[in-house]
DNA sequence: TTGACATATCAAAAACTATTGATATCATGC
DNA sequence: GCATGATATCAATAGTTTTTGATATGTCAA
């Protein structure tokens, strides 16, 4: 279970920051309707290429993506789990307020 | 209601920005047990006060958390809302992932 | 095997962010 | 008003990320 405690801040500060960009969560945001080859996204994002590839690395890295050769092209696709793990961050920090509310917030455990 | 196509990719990553460093995840850890006064968060943080002012601002201007003075002191305070907004901005990404699956996946909407 | 195309890697420049130390501001108690 | 303590701001530096353009790699078709 996903709790603030659980929560390693470091690994998911390096998650956020693979989000924190714009063109990243643009290629998410294309992804979430399934496999897209690079050639796609460079048209649809309208970047440089060496730009993107850049982008899907850093992407690829953080685990938000898969990538799969076939023939000359590459297929980006998207994790979700990795999406349910960055949630799971947040919704461990919200539980953790919820919860210091409920007991009348008795204080860091710290 | 939060799906991909609402959430702003500008302004999401903004937020994602705020939240990947580690020292910010810590604090906003720390203020889940409800507010806190500085000093308290330089003592249990372990950093250089104008650092932590500087953290702490970032926090501020991305929504994350609240400044309260009291005499000399300054206290901060979780703001929930903009934690559950960015749940919100993954939620919507993975609902439109899930929803476009469940559609077969007819190819981009973009 | 060569030519063409898709994508990745690399190196340099530009832009941004984090950190540090010095100093400013602001509230309090004397 | 002055000294003190808490916090913020500022300027400089260091470090990191983004962007660009050039080039490399890998695959296919002829």
């Amino acid at each position: 279970m996903v709790n603030a405690t659980t929560v390693n801040p470091a690994r998911v500060a390096k998650q956020f920051q693979a989000l924190a960009d714009e063109t990243r969560l643009k290629v998410l945001r294309i992804l979430t309707r399934g496999e897209q080859c690079v050639c796609v996204l460079v048209t649809k994002l309208d970047i440089p290429q060496p730009l993107l590839s850049h982008h899907l690395k850093t992407l690829r890295e953080a685990g938000f993506i898969t990538a799969r050769r076939e023939g000359r092209w590459m297929y980006y696709a998207l994790r979700p789990e990795a999406l349910e793990d960055c949630g799971g961050a947040l919704t461990g920090l919200l539980d953790a307020y919820q919860e210091s509310a409920r007991l009348g917030r008795p204080g860091c455990y710290w």
